[in-house]
DNA sequence: ATGAAAGCGCTAACAG
DNA sequence: CTGTTAGCGCTTTCAT
């Protein structure tokens, strides 16, 4: 069996309170007992149980991150950045991929307060609001990415998805493209609607109709953009440019561009979303509009962090700032 | 505060050890206090809190996996292969980065077993035996990935790294290539010298020698892979094709051949090793080695969850085949 | 079939 | 400065 605290104690010849005490650095201890308690924790090589003192009402020290999916590279990335963070918290993290499906949601949700974690970031599209209600209402800290409770007060960081796919439209609209189609994701989330806008608002500044038939619906895989951007290329009239509202649609794009043989960017400019690290790896390189991916995990984490201290009573809403990366995917309009 | 044990016994009218068998499902309860007590759990929204059952001597029904990086994809998608299995048994699991580094490797060790998981997968590359055999001897359930411990007896899910660099040496040898460059790891791991050890044996088969100055040294990085590749393809004869250890560096080469004006894949063909998203998304497409990482995940957490459960005493090393998965980047060697 | 009571390992008053 | 003691929420004999 591993060595108890009553073990420590004994082999001590100290009371219990007393070795809580120096493990904690709590109370008031003589630098001599801390030190001899010390030596006995190191020989009986004693692990003071984290499932116990969370029982004495400490936190656990246990976060949970729930995310669409562990094997996108975004949120793996997203999650990386939150676990570094975590970590320097001396936190551990619950990892909960539910492919947006609801009822995986709620099941992870119930485990994790069923474990009592300490809070939750939810970087997953947020379907039944229902169940998050309950958790803020219960006090459970919650921190949410790329994702807004419009009707609740909750820590929230994101980025301004709007400017980003106004970004996206600008750079497109500069490079003299005319006919742009925009490759939207399957779910209908305000990040996602903002993105369209953003691009629709750029075009319509520059003096371009967005055209209801260059808006295709693609998801979150490369094969779905593949074949949203196989149809349009199918119009009478098929566009020069595309905005994807992520990197896997891009290139779904740029497949099923060269899969009908145009040459890119010579033949269609492909601007994509997020910048995670396909978009270094596609060929051409990829231009996008840059999510601050470290920064969203840091920041989740510290708000997260500071209210499971009760260090802030106050809830935020952080807007990071995209940022356009040009790359080789987008080239100026050569109206042959 | 969230509801106890306690209160669904008052509120119901029994004991709380009535409660908890029917919480459990054990002992003997009338079917009548069964339901009455159901309904109450359900009124209170009442969940029993797992770290104090976890404190009785159950199990935490938590595990970790330790692993390089989770921004990288193929340990990205290893992780959610653990993830999605751990999930069908009730476990939750904790994700832990440790980029490699022995002092965060032991810090994340610590950690998990000061919380009390159930077992431990380890991904990472063996770095400190030492603390590893500790917890092996200390009964916590262990089971490896990818990773071999020949001095111990632990669950091990591995792939046959030397019939994949085998696989690779052969396709590209009866490719008719005689200059074979091996674009091995910075880590000097089993896994490693395996491939690259295949890789010889298929070209020694195919009569043809392994040329020192050929085997370079990248990392995990595509712009290590792009560094090494530069310099081979300084050399007086270069290689006509290359077999990188992993995928990203195959990616590196790719980008490297490119920079310098190859034509890819007439003018060099380039093999990877795992298989990842990133395979696909490459231009050329990257002729690889599959790893069958889905499998890996969940034959992982089995071994795993049978131990923890104890339904198993005896341990065991499964060796999964990979596959030769051919794309476009390689080719016939063409002598002009 | 149900309940009383003794822990699990630790923390936090409160005494001394 | 150190020790005693009462829980934290749950499981598990052992009685009844």
């Amino acid at each position: 069996m591993k060595p108890t605290i009553y073990d420590v104690a004994q082999a001590a010849g100290v009371s219990i309170a007393t070795v809580s005490k120096v493990i904690n650095g709590t109370g008031r201890i003589s630098d001599k007992t801390r030190k001899h308690v010390l030596i006995i924790m190191d020989q009986l090589k004693y692990q003071p149980s984290m499932v116990a003192s969370a029982l004495t009402g400490k936190s656990t020290f246990t976060i949970g991150l729930t995310l669409p999916d562990l094997a996108n590279p975004f949120f793996a990335e997203i999650a990386r950045a939150v676990e570094d963070r975590c970590h320097e918290f001396g936190f551990n993290v619950f990892i909960c991929s539910t492919d947006n499906d609801p009822d995986k949601e709620v099941k992870y949700f119930s485990l994790l307060t069923q474990k009592r974690v300490d809070g939750i970031i939810v970087a997953t599209r947020i379907q039944n609001d229902q169940f998050l209600k309950k958790l803020i209402q219960q006090n459970v800290p919650i921190a949410l990415i790329t994702n807004e409770m419009p009707t609740l007060a909750v820590d929230t960081v994101m980025v301004d998805d709007f400017l980003g796919g106004y970004q996206a439209g600008s750079h497109l609209a500069e490079l003299g493209h005319r006919r742009i189609a925009i490759l939207k994701e399957d779910t209908d989330t305000k990040s996602n609607r903002e993105r369209i806008h953003g691009c629709q608002q750029a075009m319509i500044a520059a003096g371009i109709e967005p055209d209801e038939r260059l808006l295709s619906i693609g998801g979150f895989t490369v094969q779905s953009g593949k074949e949203a951007m196989t149809e349009l290329l199918k119009l009478d009239n098929p566009p020069t440019a595309v905005f994807a509202c992520n990197d896997l649609l891009a290139i779904g794009a740029i497949q099923a561009a060269r899969e009908q043989g145009l040459q890119l960017p010579a033949d269609l400019s492909v601007v994509g979303f997020d910048n995670t690290i396909l978009a270094t790896i596609i060929d051409p390189p990829l231009t996008t509009i840059g999510q601050p991916i470290q920064e969203i995990g840091r920041q989740a984490v510290e708000l997260l962090v500071q209210e499971i201290k009760g260090e802030k009573t106050l809830k935020q809403r952080v807007v990071l700032l995209p940022e356009l990366v040009i790359r080789s995917s987008s080239l100026a309009y050569q109206n042959v």
